[in-house]
DNA sequence: GAAATTGTGTGTATTTTCTACATTATCATT
DNA sequence: AATGATAATGTAGAAAATACACACAATTTC
């Protein structure tokens, strides 16, 4: 783009940064990578990238996501930027910070060796580089958030799912236990989550019924604003 | 700072953009200013900054505030950065979008003239350039999460208030009526709003009594998570 | 094939929070 | 002394959130 205004102000390195969350063994974890490249290269880090000329922000995080999970068009939400003048002690970088839902179904486990990834429980992060475990803090509010005010969670579970899958991955969001009878009473009355004639056995000898997330029935309602 | 790293990669203009709120007759109400250079000289817009070489993005909002209302230290939060390519249709520009809160007797209406500037309510915005309504839309949206959240709205009254000049800043911000006797209910339990023995009998020949933010009573609250 | 095991599935009573609603009080002005 | 204007006050009903214990269905084990 040629440039015939602004010329006189500086300009800046963009990096994104996205916490990646997925639900596994009963717990929120976080995707962190080894940084293959100097400075601070071997430790572990969120998945990042420099943002190109011919790009938008959001399309960043996508191509980092896409490149250390194989996956395309992941939800993210953008949680804030961090422009600390020393926040990179190497250069000034200015840092817009993600966070992004994956269902960890879709994630090849032999990419963990492949990209040096490692799936971290929330509770356990190593201490990262710069102001990074701050941006997981962020991230976990701004998520709890979230998937408090939409069913963005579900992302991280199966189409399919049985409540008491849904069960602990609220219970994990919100770090919290919840009372079971109640929280099957509000999946129940959540008109946007159906329940399917399919029955899961993996886990149970009895089998639980599978409910998934119906999107007309969502739109519906926030249209209708009932 | 001499570079070593990050040689490759690309470089962006920075800008700051801020929704800046007060509460002036019984409204919500947002500063515009009217750009004073090309490009789009002349428009109403938010007032704006290009993020400098030796300042942090928060230094850079509090930088074209002061320019634009004399005020030091005012309260911001970020709310987003819009990175989208087209945005500015001049020159790729990321824009970095926060909202502040000031209180409308520490601005001085001479300014108006002086900077070309106005107190818009919020119900009656021009269009404005680029992103810049979509902005607006935001910020209220997050001020409003945040004002339910934390006493910060507080902010745009005087450090002594009334219950109703309260319930009316609750009503704008929250854009819908509260009953009277039902609002005064949750002041009067807000451990950290204290009633003086003042009067206020500017609005009324009864007077009303005044109340203050009590910031020691609240910091306790929160250490004790009562 | 009877018993044990394990996660699934169900209803009610209590507490807490939210909402609706109308009149009197106080002071200043006329 | 009457009028006008905003301030101040309590209660009852509705709705939402919480606490709580046992039977069910299929599989596995003996």
């Amino acid at each position: 783009m040629e440039q015939q205004y602004y010329k006189e102000y500086s300009k800046f390195l963009l990096v994104t940064d996205c916490v990646v969350f997925c639900f596994k063994d009963n717990q929120l974890n976080v995707l962190l990578v080894k940084k293959d490249s100097e400075p601070s290269k071997g430790e572990w880090s969120l998945p990042s990238a420099f943002v190109n000329e011919n790009e938008s922000v959001d399309n960043t995080v996508q191509r980092a996501l896409a490149a250390k999970t194989g996956l395309e068009d992941i939800f993210i939400e953008q949680v804030k930027c961090f422009g600390d003048l020393n926040r990179d002690p190497y250069a000034r970088v200015i840092s817009i910070m993600y966070y992004a839902l994956i269902n960890i179904q879709h994630y090849d486990e032999k990419l963990n060796k492949r990209n040096d990834a490692k799936w971290f429980p929330v509770k356990e992060l190593p201490v990262m580089m710069y102001d990074q475990n701050e941006m997981v803090e962020e991230a976990i509010k701004r998520m709890r958030y979230r998937t408090m005010e939409k069913p963005v969670g579900l992302r991280m579970l199966p189409p399919l799912f049985t409540i008491s899958q849904l069960h602990k991955l609220v219970e994990a969001i919100e770090d919290k236990s919840r009372d079971k009878r109640n929280f099957r009473k509000v999946v129940e009355e959540a008109y946007y989550i159906e329940k399917t004639d399919k029955i899961d056995k993996s886990s149970s000898k009895r089998g639980a019924a599978l409910y998934r997330f119906n999107q007309r029935l969502y739109d519906h309602y926030l249209k209708h604003k009932l």
